[in-house]
DNA sequence: ACGATATATCGTACATTTACGATGTACGAG
DNA sequence: CTCGTACATCGTAAATGTACGATATATCGT
């Protein structure tokens, strides 16, 4: 089972600008540690900062200010547990990116040969 | 019709690490008048340069970088035609993120209500 | 060949990001 | 209350990004 499941949901928002609010999920997504920190949110069972932190090659105060940013940006959230901070990729705010992206460039009718 | 379709494609650019790949793409679209730049490509007929520039309160040099970014990125492709270059936006380039999210983030199932 | 036009690149200034170690804060154990 | 643990924040240095004006380059028209 998941170590803990994250609350609800923060407020979600909302960017009266589609382009801002796009560049402003992908600037978060544009650094390979910050990618690699919502993967292994997403694919493990295991949230805590700490492994996060063991998991990557980089400062535990670096890795603190990669949160930050993920968690700005709502793509991730965390909730206090006790000692430990157990932190959860935000999958709609995810798939918000997708849908931000498809408003952008809607994928050609016919494309699923 | 559009005003000059760009060749057909340069070098698709295999990235060996996907985390590193969405990392790049998403630092290219991590600016709000990249996402414009994109987005003004996508939606008008116009693809030169000069009408980019008029588009945006930058200036030219200013956008004429940008533009460099989003080239060296993949996400626009851009043809001399004359004294002009024609950009266009790589559709295929800008699906390949939606779809480096989607291995990352995969659309929980029956999420289509 | 010359001048005008369209775009790229250079040089530069300032802001932001990234990284680290050091320090602060909050919690639980004892 | 004190100590250790887990995380955030601060201070700072180096790198990168953003913006501009100036300049270079290439093409077209004459």
């Amino acid at each position: 089972m998941s170590p803990r499941s994250c609350p609800p949901a923060p407020p979600p928002a909302p960017d009266a600008d589609p382009d801002e609010e796009l560049a402003v999920l992908a600037a978060a997504l544009g650094h390979p540690a910050r990618v690699r920190i919502l993967r292994f949110l997403l694919e493990r069972r295991e949230c805590f900062a700490g492994a996060i932190v063991d998991h990557l090659p980089l400062a535990q105060s670096t890795v603190s200010q990669h949160l930050k940013v993920l968690r700005e940006a709502g793509l991730i959230r965390g909730e206090v547990d006790g000692l430990h901070i157990c932190y959860c990729a935000d999958g709609e705010r995810l798939r918000r990116v997708g849908e931000l992206l498809e408003m952008l460039a809607p994928v050609p009718a016919g494309s699923d040969r």
